[in-house]
DNA sequence: TGTACATCAGTGAACGCGCGTTCACTGATGTAC
DNA sequence: TGTACATCAGTGAACGCGCGTTCACTGATGTAC
């Protein structure tokens, strides 16, 4: 089958796009090849057509992931309300009981920490255009100094978000998210 | 061979116990049970006579991982100040890059997530035990209120640890553990 | 315009390997006589 | 006190399976004539 130029592209976009769900589902080891494969409507073979190797996909990925993070956090975060808004959309529910969908720092972040580096330098420099973004939003005279704020309070969010599914007390664990929302906002506002 | 009445029940403790140190390492999914016997000194057949399967394992060292933590938080934490070190103490570059004996949450929290019942109940029962004592040192007068409190502000410090964890920049990864520690400390003085 | 051919994305079977689990067996030791 | 035996923690080979990876092959389509 001879395609158009775009055609191999687009699949492998699509290879990649169904591996964040499947990776953020069951997990870096737990996704397969012939699985993620299949996710994307092929068979195991086609992969090394793509990919160098599993961890060249989880790379990314990874970058994919953090890149429609950033596009949704722009979309949706202009000013200080809308950050309110993200901390509160992304501390709910909702965003716990649905993997697929959701913060791939969340779902993955202590197997990512476990990764080689290609994966590891493609998390670092996909999150850090994420807290670039939100530091020039919060402090535009100052962005720099505010970076690692922003990085402290994404850290806090998705280590809260990671403690709801863990728990196996439902309620415990939708009073602990509403208990994040007003921690992780009294840091974005505190002066120190 | 035939032994003393403790002997299996010692051989039982040590596996549970290289295993917690083997999961925290390489993750559930990365830790086979040849190399968990391995570790504890035996060959894979043992396997079964101690454990009904990899599942049973996980349950039990998860509650072994969580019952030294509250041990060494208990030793540590006496009063506000004891506090302040272990905060400080969690958020150390030592702890983030020793995993075998570090913090259980930090290094499994997305896996535990993604595991069933008996593995999550563990957890849970585990690091309510946890919370519970540091409750009531906070707040002796009034420790049920501040038992969600107390929760929140451990998922901050295992979010910010693996955050550190998973940053290839290693300079970017000290700064967010200090800040971690300045976050985390506002949040248990903060009157809200 | 019609035909032969080169391209190459994708197929599907196979590779060796390690997984979780099972099981027939071993052999040191406590117990019974 | 000495011997035969029952116990049972642990061994190590084997089970079927899915893993990541390789490769000979397919066949629809764009291109050349």
């Amino acid at each position: 089958m001879r395609y158009a130029s775009e055609h191999k592209a687009a699949t492998r976009r699509r290879i990649i796009e169904a591996a964040g769900r499947r990776f953020k589902r069951d997990g870096l080891d737990g996704s397969g090849i012939a699985t993620l494969m299949k996710d994307a409507g092929l068979t195991n073979g086609a992969f090394y057509a793509h990919f160098e190797s599993k961890d060249d996909l989880i790379a990314n990925a990874v970058t994919d992931q953090l890149d429609k993070l950033r596009a949704g956090i722009n979309a949706q975060v202009g000013d200080r309300a809308g950050l309110d808004r993200f901390v509160r959309s992304y501390l709910s529910p909702a965003h716990r009981d649905n993997l697929e969908d959701g913060c791939p720092s969340a779902a993955l972040l202590d197997e990512i920490g476990r990764c080689a580096n290609p994966a590891r330098d493609a998390y670092t420099t996909g999150l850090s255009a994420i807290v670039d973004d939100i530091a020039a939003l919060l402090a535009p005279h100052d962005p720099a100094s505010a970076r690692v704020k922003v990085l402290s309070v994404f850290a806090m969010m998705a280590g809260t978000l990671q403690l709801s599914r863990a728990l196996s007390d439902r309620q415990l664990a939708d009073e602990l998210l509403e208990r994040g929302v007003r921690d992780v906002l009294a840091i974005v506002d505190a002066e120190h």
